[in-house]
DNA sequence: AAGTGGTCTAGACCACCAT
DNA sequence: TGGTGGTCTAGACCACTTA
């Protein structure tokens, strides 16, 4: 017996979650009758339950249930919103969306997201206001095979966050994201939108997002003036 | 009973450390000892130890004991930083000392070090070289009390990283830090120490880091040129 | 009141490390 | 070989939510 018995529920669980048994949000059953399904104790269950907790693709609300996660306000601006206003406070952007568009994917988009060379993808430029002011141009490219049958509509008129809809339209659950930042000069195109001269310097992000086993479905270039804005971190 | 008992527990071997009970590096009783020191089960101070664990105040290892965190390079380059060169890969920086004084802190850094106005700092300035070229150039605000008897020859004769030699020679232990990225452009003295134009546009990074209970103890301001390197964070 | 997750216990056994 | 942390079990009881 070399791997631990919770290591292989857990993967059961996953694997359950994945194949679509227990859709996003609705409850698991009770641990004690998970436990007997497995064939373990309820500690050991409770230990394969707390690993995907803590990897937050399961929720444990006490009294109620174990629940698939999904993607709501919070959790987007805890977790994946890095932008904040130089008063620290974390405001939710406004998100107006001024263009969606299938287009081939170049090489550099196709590599990134582990797509054939000229492979189709969904391209979507948004400008984001925080405290109605201009503070980020956005591009989102998505790939095609997943996304089939997005369009500016459907973008525009979703009723929660960007990685609610992907979840909720597509069944393409965002669990994780790494990004690259850089400094940039200001582009044309950037000065008019965020209506600021030329000169102004600029921060880069670029950001790959990845699903379940690590399979990355979404790449973002953001440009962020931080004038009044600042990209948070934290280490340790 | 309203709070739990493991994190009564978790709060007194804290308070037990953080006292210098166990200086860091030094094993910890092992498991039944502490739990009967404590009264209360093995399971349960296992869950304490759990989380200290978590937040890496606590390193278990199989077959050896448990032991008081202590900083390493390969923590340092883990946790603490956060550049990368393009290719992905993670290097240890180069980093030499060019100054190290000891001035009166202004409003803004003892407002972010909790100190009076006024309170003494010590100052350094570093240029960090990454696979030999200069990449950032690095100012560190230190509170004098704290770091009493700190001089350039301590500084750049330690053997292991600048946290270590906090912790090791001034028994401040980094815990975990806040960064602020924006985009900035070049300055007459960036431009000279890192060898490149004034043009260059350069990512600035503000760090808070704090030792227990939150304290903060080093204000940092780092500029990066971001043409080789990028900024690195995981999200999710 | 019934059902859920959360805490705590006591003990058996396993895997790893030092000597 | 003896000591350490790691896994797993079975069960009691607590705290919270819903109806």
């Amino acid at each position: 017996m070399n791997a631990p018995l919770y290591l292989d529920v857990r993967r059961q669980i996953l694997s359950s979650i994945t194949l679509g048994k227990w859709p996003t949000g609705t409850p698991l059953p009770n641990e004690s009758e998970l436990s007997r399904e497995f064939g373990v104790s309820v500690g050991t269950l409770r230990k394969a339950v707390e690993e995907l907790v803590h990897d937050k693709i399961l929720v444990r609300q006490q009294g109620r249930g174990t629940f698939v996660a999904t993607h709501n306000v919070e959790r987007t601006l805890l977790d994946f919103f890095r932008i904040r206003h130089n008063d620290g406070v974390s405001r939710f952007p406004e998100i107006e969306t001024l263009s969606l568009r299938k287009i081939s994917a170049d090489e550099n988009i196709a590599q990134r997201l582990h797509l054939v060379d000229g492979a189709k993808v969904y391209r979507i430029i948004n400008l984001l206001n925080v405290n109605g002011l201009p503070a980020a141009l956005d591009q989102i490219f998505l790939p095609a095979e997943r996304f089939e049958g997005l369009n500016i509509d459907l973008f525009r008129s979703r009723s929660g966050t960007i990685y609610h809809l992907y979840q909720n339209r597509f069944g393409v659950n965002i669990l994780k994201a790494e990004e690259q930042v850089r400094a940039c000069k200001c582009g044309a195109k950037e000065a008019r939108a965020l209506q600021i001269p030329r000169s102004t310097v600029l921060l880069e992000i670029e950001r790959i997002s990845r699903t379940y086993y690590d399979v990355p479905v979404e790449w973002r270039q953001t440009r962020v003036n931080t004038l009044h804005h600042y990209y948070s971190s934290e280490l340790g």
